[in-house]
DNA sequence: TGTACATCAGTGAACGCGCGTTCACTGATGTAC
DNA sequence: TGTACATCAGTGAACGCGCGTTCACTGATGTAC
């Protein structure tokens, strides 16, 4: 018999995965209650985790390790909303709705990793900046893959469509600043704020429609 | 005589105002180091700016009084910016071409401000970033006022036409993070960068010329 | 102009505290036979 | 199945260090007469 009453019916590995997890929650979670990345310690997100500090060191070589780990996740939760919002397709739906509808409920449910992207997109440490930097530049290129398929905007060069993209995922990223930030049980607050993100969004793909890659000249 | 050489010639009053600068430029420059907000220490940024850190309380009452400081500090740059763009506009030259043009000048002489700006919108200290979003919400709305003034979208509302500018400027200040971490010397890949924000511009623009505040009804 | 006093920006010692990291350890889990 | 041993996730003491903040101070600058 165990001490644990619950870790006792998992394997030690499967332990060892459940702790390592519980470290980066935990700093996910220290960061959505109002610090960056940087200023996290060690010592706070092994507390957090309910675990001593030297047991971080079987997990992570240091807190940049943590960090880019973090990172990776979220990158995976990125990429499983542009599947979720492939599955859920129906045709003859309007896409912008349909998918501004699948972005609020995943924001929802992934509302620290989401907090965390957006905040160290543009903040503190170079290395994880530029870590997201590639995730997020990953996800806008598939997003144009998948736009490319949907043969919606057959006039776009390829370079073109990657640029809309990338406007449409940093216009989607400053969103989820604003709709998080937002007090809980504020509903109207953030309907109006749903509202504004969405025109942003229909406004960028009007601007395609009308989008000629001859326009796409530009002087210094 | 002072043992001062240059301190001398100066009031006590200018000179406080040095040391207090002296902080804040400190603080600034250790960020633009690759450090967020949340992870400077008071005895850094004193240890950066010359001074011993009890000196830092004749300034500042703490951490975030220099930050909201900063704010307040980058705020008056941003207002300078559109200043700028007002002052310099030659009648009948491409509106887009000449704001970027002003932008990128801008955004090179106040590297640090934008650095902090952007770096901490999205963010670390919930407070800091509630003031950046009031100053950069104030920024957007003068936007609005001057393209209102300059008559480009008669048939716009005033809402779309604030709608259009924050998007304009969370595109801008995405782009600053962008175009700031570029390694320096790499003139190619400064003009790419630029050219793919102002692609990103015109899009906009092209989609501003097209809205129809019919458009404007978006469902849940 | 000269003197006597007030102000106050910056100093330096001191405090208790949380930090990252090291080390030897414990004891449950896993494995070989 | 039972036993003997290896592995290794998590522990707890210890270290030297930088932290924020307090306090009494110094001495140049400013002011009143």
């Amino acid at each position: 018999m165990s001490r644990r009453g619950e870790g006792s019916r998992l394997g030690r590995d499967a332990r060892k995965q459940r702790t390592r997890e519980a470290l980066m929650e935990a700093a996910l979670s220290l960061m959505g209650a109002g610090k960056g990345f940087t200023g996290l310690s060690l010592r706070e997100v092994t507390r957090e985790a309910g675990v001593v500090p030297t047991s971080f060191y079987r997990h992570f070589k240091d807190m940049d390790d943590l960090g880019l780990s973090l990172v990776e996740a979220s990158g995976i939760r990125l990429r499983r909303l542009l599947r979720e919002a492939r599955k859920q397709r129906v045709p003859g739906e309007d896409i912008i709705r349909h998918s501004v509808r699948i972005y609020r409920d995943y924001l929802e449910q992934n509302r620290l990793h989401f907090y965390f992207v957006a905040g160290e997109r543009g903040g503190g440490s170079p290395l994880i900046r530029a870590a997201i930097r590639a995730e997020v530049s990953h996800f806008s290129n598939e997003m144009a893959s998948d736009l490319r398929h949907l043969d919606l905007f057959p006039q776009l060069s390829s370079a073109s469509l990657r640029m809309i993209c990338a406007l449409v995922v940093t216009t989607m990223l400053n969103a989820a600043v604003d709709i998080l930030d937002l007090p809980k049980n504020q509903p109207q607050a953030e309907r109006e704020m749903m509202d504004h993100f969405v025109r942003q969004i229909r406004l960028i793909f009007i601007g395609a429609v009308h989008w000629r890659d001859a326009a796409d000249v530009v002087g210094g």
